[in-house]
DNA sequence: ATTGAATGATACGGGACCGAAACGACCATT
DNA sequence: AATGGTCGTTTCGGTCCCGTATCATTCAAT
């Protein structure tokens, strides 16, 4: 068994949960900032720059700079790894875990009320 | 009956698909544009552009740039409404309805691909 | 110690988006 | 015809993101 969808129930979740977080107080956040969170929050650690952006497919300085702006959302937070130091260890915060789970209730939620 | 997601499914289909999105030549659309776009797509026509801005809760340059956007890409088009003038009725093209359709199967099947 | 590779950050020019405000075209009422 | 309201667009200043190229730091091998 595996999770059944029809496509116009896919797409009207898909439009349904993204009405509800552009009505979010919360900047939303771009596609490629939401896989590198989501990525960050459900792949296994340790996640580096460069390991994301192989699993994204994208350049380093976008990796960066999607750090730099959740990091400043304190959804995410660095740190040297010490055993290389030219490592930098993404990490994931509290604020960070609430919203992702915040985020997942909510596609639970309009996925329930689909019609059939 | 409804459909019925755990959380760790929703996140992980919407990481999925972000992933897949990102890797697709098509240039991504933002949330907002996404949510203009599904609507155009999925609620009942005609739409202008004030009644998206009010469906969307936005302004209504959001939707007018974001019309420049997807026009640009062929996704949607423009007419001026011929019994009052001021409106400007939006409408699906061929592209769009294909592009759609293609993001609804893709989402689909990355919901079948989802583990228990 | 020196060299070369690897890692992440930064600089740069260009483009897109935002919110707020002003604008032009059009309609309806008088 | 004049006026006020409605609709969509445009402008403004500002912010963020992109891709490419370059940089500083660190490691590893000589």
């Amino acid at each position: 068994m595996s999770i059944t969808l029809r496509p116009v129930q896919a797409l009207r979740l898909w439009q349904n949960v993204a009405l509800a977080e552009i009505n979010d107080q919360r900047p939303d956040l771009t596609m490629r900032q939401a896989a590198i969170l989501l990525t960050i929050y459900l792949d296994p650690p340790p996640h580096t720059v460069r390991g994301l952006a192989a699993r994204l497919n994208v350049t380093k300085p976008v990796i960066t700079r999607a750090l730099d702006t959740m990091g400043a959302m304190k959804l995410v937070s660095r740190h040297r790894d010490q055993r290389d130091k030219r490592n930098v260890l993404v990490r994931r915060t509290v604020e960070g875990a609430l919203f992702v789970e915040r985020f997942g209730d909510a596609i639970v939620e309009k996925a329930r009320g689909l019609p059939l």
